[in-house]
DNA sequence: CCGCATAAACTAACATCGTTAGTCTAAACG
DNA sequence: CGTTTAGACTAACGATGTTAGTTTATGCGG
């Protein structure tokens, strides 16, 4: 990954007074930074995940966490791949299309699990090991199915960016609290039912099933369609 | 660069001396602020796009913005709706699919054309009336071709989430100077080459056409797949 | 067992950022 | 012409990421 940045500085002892005792020499470790990062990402979301709190839930002050990390984008590199290492192992008994569709069912529900997982996702460069096993695993049960290399290419990437994108769009200005939530559903389904018929009839005529409709049903929906148009390629190749 | 350069005039509040006459009454207009706000966000992107960058290329101090707009959060949901109100009218009379990928393939050409659209559009809630318009477009299209209810929804939901989730991905980490693009993707090439054989062998055998695979092809064959997979879920419902 | 090099902590500060509060001014209107 | 008020202003607050320079204590070679 990234080098660590690491400051050669001239050192200068100086004599006098130690009245602040203090430090020690390994107090932290970048593993555990990590974990504590992706802790307030789940307690406080992206904008709450501050080098400055972070620091201060390891008891350290903020400048010494460039000690482990080159800064706040590094970290989030790691984070995101934190939250990759989540996913459990790919079936290879399967055939491919079951296994393009576990790994995305799977990655959506992990996203979820943490607060502004797929934010994170989409702002921090898919390197990290276990990222990109997940592209590995794919793009080798696409390959091992039939697919050229450009297709498999093409849909291991199409495959990637539609779950991120999904969940993304899906969890943007949804509140932490489910309470909230339903209230804000609410809300939306008036303020939609509100807006002029003749501009948007259909949208104004949908609201309520367009409000209600279940995430779940609606991601299966897209990624089967996915799934099926990469079925059909392969098919006509075959023929 | 931001030049201190500028002598701050004095001026007294109370009695005596005034200084600089200044003011005006309607000095700026709501579309003035989201076309200066949309011109910085094409220079300098969205981590450019501050207040009081916007303000000053303005001739205004930040504070006065919020005579205009509620807060950056707001800004954000013009620009956003502004950069949606390039996409042209629909073309009623093709059908349901040319109409869909028509609409996609522009939707991605305008959000490529501004630097960072995607990450506008994916930080801000789907309002305003030019990102509804193409919302209801997508949705009425699919329901007068059959579609149920339930299936347009879905459909015209992921339809929009595919095109904004790809460009977001698809515009990770890329300069807006072509020639350092260039010199990235060598250096991502020559990366993904050096990682380890026997993590990621289909990772490292595809390298080269991993990263010189056209992102048109890729869009276009997603997008493909995606519309092949609502067109089946279609003949089968006539069936 | 000791001194020293060094990793890793610290303090302090800088430059920005979004945003709020309160003041003032000039255009609009009766 | 006086009043009202939208819309500009100044000033400041509290955060944020990040850098520079300093201090400390530990591990290691002697």
């Amino acid at each position: 990954m990234g080098s660590l940045s690491q400051t050669k500085q001239r050192r200068v002892n100086r004599l006098g007074a130690w009245s602040k005792p203090v430090p020690a020499r390994p107090r932290v470790t970048l593993e555990e930074v990590v974990r504590r990062a992706l802790d307030i990402l789940d307690e406080d979301g992206i904008d709450g995940l501050t080098m400055r709190r972070l620091a201060e839930r390891m008891k350290i002050k903020a400048a010494s966490l460039y000690n482990h990390v080159s800064g706040k984008d590094e970290l989030l590199t790691l984070v995101a791949d934190e939250i990759c290492g989540e996913l459990t192992e790919i079936n290879h008994g399967t055939n491919w299309r079951t296994q393009l569709k576990t790994v995305a069912i799977e990655f959506r529900r992990v996203l979820i699990s943490h607060r502004d997982g797929a934010r994170v996702l989409a702002a921090t460069a898919p390197i990290g090991p276990n990222r990109l096993q997940i592209i590995e695993r794919i793009l080798s049960a696409l390959v091992r199915a039939g697919f050229s290399a450009e297709e498999a290419i093409d849909a291991s990437w199409v495959h990637n960016s539609y779950v991120v994108g999904f969940v993304l769009d899906e969890m943007l200005g949804r509140p932490s609290d489910t309470a909230s939530f339903t209230r804000i559903l609410e809300k939306e389904k008036r303020w939609l039912k509100s807006l002029p018929n003749e501009q948007y009839p259909t949208l104004v005529s949908l609201a309520d099933q367009l409000v209600n409709a279940p995430p779940d049903r609606r991601f299966e929906f897209g990624l089967s369609a996915l799934l099926d148009g990469f079925e059909l390629r392969l098919a006509k190749k075959r023929a």
